[in-house]
DNA sequence: CACGCCTCTGTGAACGTTCACAGGCATGAG
DNA sequence: CTCATGCCTGTGAACGTTCACAGAGGCGTG
């Protein structure tokens, strides 16, 4: 009688053992790298693995050593914007290869609806991994708070949401966003609007304020569209708005590429020049910067490398290191191309 | 002596029980909705959860229960392209919708590095998911022959590579290659060429051979040029290619809609006017088609309805039912705009 | 009253590891 | 010769669940 036609039995280390003809122990000391194993016991215990095609089982391994040595990606974005975002790709791949080289396995879990926030506080909190990434939490995110409560190893990119004490890696967007106006404005513009997005977001508000701030005494209320979204539909609405309001303006700020490229056509569409009627610019530096015409000035921000010491951050905390509670801010530069 | 200043001892199902007054085997029941928990002790279990902070362990669990309840999204693209791709996210989204509401978490596990291989493979295999969905592995994979090897349950989206017996969701893409060639033609387009790309992977050797066959006896080989990958810049490679080899070109059928819009720019660089001069199409229906200007006439993809019935593909292994061997085609439509 | 059935509960045995401990066997020093 | 030391090995207990089984009590029926 077999089993069953589905999947056959795994091999369990007892397998490997009584094939080795010798104990548990000793295979488990093998397959942990441990000291005090004699070269014919290691032999042996090889070739029997390869023999039953033994695997370790993780769910027994996780039980008894009461951690996982899996680190989660948690990314909490609307559907459309989750598409539309060049940055998470490059932050996903950034700290792939930090967990990876530390010998952690990097697993993204997407929340994308109500059923899937319970199911990931579940799979947070149920030892299924050590410490979570978390990306573009929003305001009153449930997930945050859990992870609060827990006091589980993690690390934000971008700040953490309701100005929670948890550990951060971000980019200064006030400043960044302050410089790149200033140089909007250094360059003999004089109308100059923006376009802010995302409000509601730690990231989205700075770059507003940021753009006030080096406004200073210029800044007209009536010169901001304020729309949703990071996203190109967002930009089309947000530019329409901007020239109903203020229809002599020269030079917009958009918060994001991916807005200035919405921005940038409907400009086109109606036959303004860029960047010579207005001049227009981003913050990303994402692949739409490069492939908009003309391309984009904008903000280089290192997604790659945020993704990075995120991870660096989770892996300090599963060492048991004192982290710096201020956060982490990386530097951005500015990358002038032919919009502005 | 406290024990460690770090993260505090969990509650286990006995905390719950002895608080609750009652045994494990109750709890067990209330946690798992069985029926035959009278209403007091069901009352008192959820009481006592709430007080002593309880979630379960998952370890222990999928330990006992030989399964996980998560299905992994495996994502084995070479670094540049998954950022590129616009497809990866839709389908990731089309999957986990589906995996949610079957109540599976889905876990995507980038697979970057060979480093990334080795600690897949025990991830797989570690009873740490329950099935695999496969995204764009190419010929050779280890992990589809790992898979094939534990016969665990899979789904891959797009062929699977070498063209093992494994299930699958696709589109026909020489189908839908051949569909699209033949329309630039009947637009009265006399020198067709095209931009193809990783003919290592069936869908791009499929997508030539789909242009080959709507050719017929016009296909001349000069005019294609083959390029490495799906991206903007193999398409500006792509596009100079073709020029050179055949200055006279008057349309070019590209193999993604990245690649349509790198040949693109090239061509908007040097003045040739599109669609006026030359047609351009692409391939995918991404954000890159509505984007570029002209907009992409292009070949559209369902990539989330691929994600979703990859999941189901997968469901349905699990479920123990019998899946069609053959695999599942979705069909694609063809998007004119104004490229072409 | 005896019996069977249904509802509800508790208990022991697993699941596959790791870890601490105990102990065996050489080897070398006193 | 004895004892300590270093290397290597086996064993029992634990990790936190689920599952099958046994059994208690209530109720209706013959």
């Amino acid at each position: 009688m077999t089993p069953s036609p589905g999947r056959k039995k795994r091999a369990t280390i007892l397998d490997v053992a009584t094939v080795a003809g010798i104990s548990r122990g000793t295979v488990s000391r093998v397959l942990n790298g441990e000291p005090y194993v004699s070269d014919e016991a290691r032999a042996a215990v090889n070739k029997a693995i390869k023999e039953v095609g033994y695997v370790p089982n993780m769910a027994a391994r996780n039980l008894v050593r009461q951690r996982s040595q899996a680190v989660g990606l948690l990314i909490h974005e609307p559907h459309a914007l989750f598409l539309e975002d060049p940055n998470i790709g490059s932050i996903m791949l950034g700290a792939n290869t930090v967990l990876s080289q530390a010998g952690y396995q990097m697993v993204c879990l997407i929340i994308d609806s109500e059923l899937d926030v319970n199911r990931i506080g579940q799979y947070l909190n149920g030892g299924s991994i050590d410490g979570a990434i978390v990306i573009s939490a929003s305001e009153n995110d449930p997930i945050t708070e859990l992870i609060e409560q827990l006091a589980m190893a993690s690390a934000f990119v971008g700040l953490p949401p309701n100005h929670r004490p948890l550990p951060f890696v971000s980019i200064d967007n006030k400043k960044a966003a302050a410089e790149i106006t200033a140089r909007l404005k250094a360059s003999g513009r004089t109308q100059i609007g923006m376009i802010a997005s995302a409000l509601g977001r730690a990231a989205g508000a700075d770059r507003l304020a940021g753009f006030a701030d080096a406004m200073g005494s210029s800044y007209r209320p009536e010169h901001v569209a304020k729309v949703e979204h990071f996203s190109f539909d967002a930009g089309i609405t947000g530019m329409r708005e901007l020239l109903e309001s203020c229809p002599t303006i020269d030079a917009v700020f958009a918060a994001s590429d991916a807005v200035a490229a919405g921005a940038l056509s409907v400009l086109q569409r109606i036959g303004r020049r860029v960047p010579e009627d207005i001049a227009i610019v981003g913050f990303d530096d994402s692949v739409w910067a490069q492939r908009t015409n003309p391309p984009l000035s904008t903000v280089r921000q290192p997604a790659s490398e945020l993704g990075a010491q995120a991870a660096e951050l989770v892996l300090a905390q599963l060492r048991g290191e004192e982290i710096n509670r201020d956060g982490v801010y990386l530097e951005t530069t500015i990358v002038w191309r032919e919009s502005a």
